[in-house]
DNA sequence: TGTTTTTTTTAGCCTAGACTAAAAATTATT
DNA sequence: AATAATTTTTAGTCTAGGCTAAAAAAAACA
């Protein structure tokens, strides 16, 4: 049994390989956790003593087999307390982190998987991001980010990178969530702004807003 | 904000100060947390700083108003999560105390607030224990133990006083649970036990048996 | 009432995790 | 290649919550 600081190391961890590869510093870690590098390289140390991760000094940390593990049934957990918050609890898509980030810890084999079968095993979350199966098993998708697509290209709206309330009101209030169209009308190559439709509408999105919501091509 | 610990000393001593009266000695708190006397007395002096219990040297402690608030908030949310597991996860009556343990100490809310009315705004949880409301309201049960009962008297099972796997699964066995109406046909004034029915089935139960079953008698 | 037993508190120590400041290693820059 | 800048680690502290052993108070008993 891991303890929360541990698992939230491990969970911060494995998020961070997956955007950069290769071993992550003691600093990106410290960063994304909002703590200190000394603190972070305590953690890491003793991390790798549990073979949760393998660690060299001053080279960065790699979760092992059984760090991935952990951390993908601590994501597992974390999405499907979210599509119950949302389903089933009506919550708005941008009100859920926070509380997910609390039940991911709690400790229950049986409960995540009565849980998920009364959700009716649920592939996505909320926000568009895959749930791993029991197994750890992710289901990849050929998600582009806005930002990449060309003037009169289109595509379905099926996740965001960034999730903050800000940004999440902000899609809501333009009417963009899963599964919205939008087209690309116009994109400025010098900033990299766009002006795309969703439904009706027609307006003007920034890279910034453009970079942080993945789409799929058909 | 209260942390895990605390949460946990002011919840255990409200459920002491309902079967005792006065105030509930350091002893009695370590006894049932499994923890040690010095540890109690540590964690209710800064409990008493923090004006959520007084306390007097050498005589123990009781929950303040605001103390109380705090516990019946955690009591609701430990009962509405139970509720939940059973009802909706379909969860056994004795497997869910544990898991209710843990989510019991989620902070948010809005949370409960949903999760409240998800369940239907249920008043009883599934051993029979009145939930409180937001307020920390209870209804209170005229309800009696078994054992109170005399021959050829009858009341119908509203929870239980005990409610560990084993006592629980013992009232499946026999086919015992909330609402089922029992018979006393006989009681043994030297040790207390009896002979009662239940449904068609006849059958003796231990004074420890009687003890731990609340009954409603109308 | 004085003495013994039990209960409760205090004093001092331990571990997990965090922090600061200083030291060491790495990377960048002439 | 030598020095400067940056990153990372180490050493030493701190707090929350535990613990043990000893001291002190209360309760029980003679």
């Amino acid at each position: 049994m891991y303890s929360l600081a541990e698992e939230n190391y491990i969970k911060t961890i494995f998020h961070l390989q997956q955007t950069k590869s290769g071993a992550v510093s003691t600093n990106a870690i410290a960063d994304s956790m909002d703590t200190k590098a000394s603190s972070a390289t305590d953690m890491v140390q003793k991390l790798a003593e549990k073979k949760v991760l393998s660690y060299v000094k001053y080279k960065g940390a790699q979760l092992t087999e059984k760090g991935k593990k952990i951390a993908t049934r601590i994501v597992r957990k974390h999405r499907l307390w979210e599509v119950f918050l949302v389903d089933k609890l009506g919550f708005h898509w941008d009100e859920v982190h926070e509380i997910a980030e609390q039940l991911e810890h709690i400790h229950s084999k049986e409960l995540i998987k009565r849980l998920d079968t009364f959700l009716g095993s649920p592939a996505f979350d909320p926000h568009g991001d895959p749930i791993p199966d029991e197994h750890g098993n992710f289901i990849k998708t050929e998600k582009k980010l806005l930002s990449q697509l060309n003037k009169s290209q289109s595509g379905v709206c099926v996740g965001v990178k960034e999730s903050s309330p800000e940004y999440l009101q902000y899609l809501d209030k333009k009417n963009i969530s899963i599964g919205t169209k939008i087209n690309v009308l116009g994109k400025e190559f010098f900033d990299g702004s766009m002006v795309i439709q969703v439904g009706r509408d027609q307006f003007f999105v920034s890279k910034k807003i453009a970079d942080n919501l993945y789409v799929q091509t058909t």
